[in-house]
DNA sequence: CTGATTGCAAATGCTTTGCACGCCA
DNA sequence: TGGCGTGCAAAGCATTTGCAATCAG
């Protein structure tokens, strides 16, 4: 496989996926919802509802903000998107779970940067954990929350921005 | 040791705790805090904001709203109590931290309901994992969902309860 | 005294919803 | 054509905040 074609492998298949669940649930496909998924899945950022509202809205300046809600409850249904707690107040989702189907999540203390990690032993782990305690496993989340061994040598993390000052990300006016 | 002096060592020295925090914070003691104090602390249960302050509203019917918000935010900078997303999207307290220091929680997604569990393992392999990518653990969060075997095997889940069916608790009327 | 703390109500921020219209199947 | 989907504005909910009065140290 050549890199021409490393670039059209590069989709995850999310149309196919979504027409899937729509044409499953008896919905219908609309502009609005495309330009939804298409700009949620353009990057492997994660975001936040109003995020994708304003990337959405650059691309389609007709969708509304109630649309961008509707749709992330129904991609987020299609497990095809996953709602994450990074700690920061917000409900924020992560489009990269097609990729890496159990990685869980790292947020920097200091300059709230977050890193994604997978680990097949913590996964083992705690699916043992789960069937001692009696249950079948689901679905594990973990957040770790750590400080930046860069800011503890250098005196300084490189990441640091004013906007993660709070520990939180910036209010936005809408 | 008897029962006896056990009675009396079931406090975890919050109060004292909290003292010393609120001195060394210039802050000052009143009513409503030891209310609110006694009160969070006077089970092991998880609880909300706003569950907490029906609970006070019992003990001291004074004390508002506000005060009890306030109050937790004091609580969860003392470390004396701690924030826990549950994935109910609501912000729910703990007050167990202080016995269990670094457990996790486990939540039924057919009932609800929520078990803590330890694991040495777990916080060890998160703890290399963490300095594997370079950054110092301050501190870790698992959640755990899961099916209840006892559903499974008879059919039904015996702490299944209306308020739990829609993966949230139940919305309040103030 | 003096500034921390409180209650109240209003404000805030995010999210959901009612409704009339529009559009996909 | 039927009813799902949309935009808009209003409503909901949990939480925070401004302010004047009150209280602790």
């Amino acid at each position: 496989m050549n890199s021409v074609f490393m670039t059209f492998f590069v989709d995850h298949g999310i149309q196919e996926r979504l027409n899937e669940f729509i044409s499953r649930k008896g919905l219908r496909r609309t502009s609005q919802r495309s330009a939804i998924v298409t700009v949620a899945f353009s990057r492997d950022e994660h975001f936040t509802a109003d995020e994708l509202f304003d990337r959405v809205r650059k691309v389609d300046s007709e969708t509304s903000r109630a649309t961008v809600y509707r749709t992330l409850s129904l991609l987020v249904e299609a497990d095809l998107l996953r709602e994450v707690d990074l700690g920061d107040n917000q409900k924020t989702y992560d489009p990269n779970f097609l990729d890496k189907p159990s990685h869980n999540h790292l947020v920097c203390i200091d300059c709230g940067r977050v890193v994604e990690f997978e680990d097949s032993h913590l996964d083992l782990l705690n699916d043992c954990v789960t069937r001692r305690l009696g249950f079948k496993p689901v679905r594990q989340s973990i957040r770790i929350e750590a400080n930046c061994e860069q800011l503890r040598l250098k005196g300084r993390c490189p990441n640091l921005i004013a906007t993660r000052l709070t520990g939180k990300r910036l209010r936005k006016k809408r």
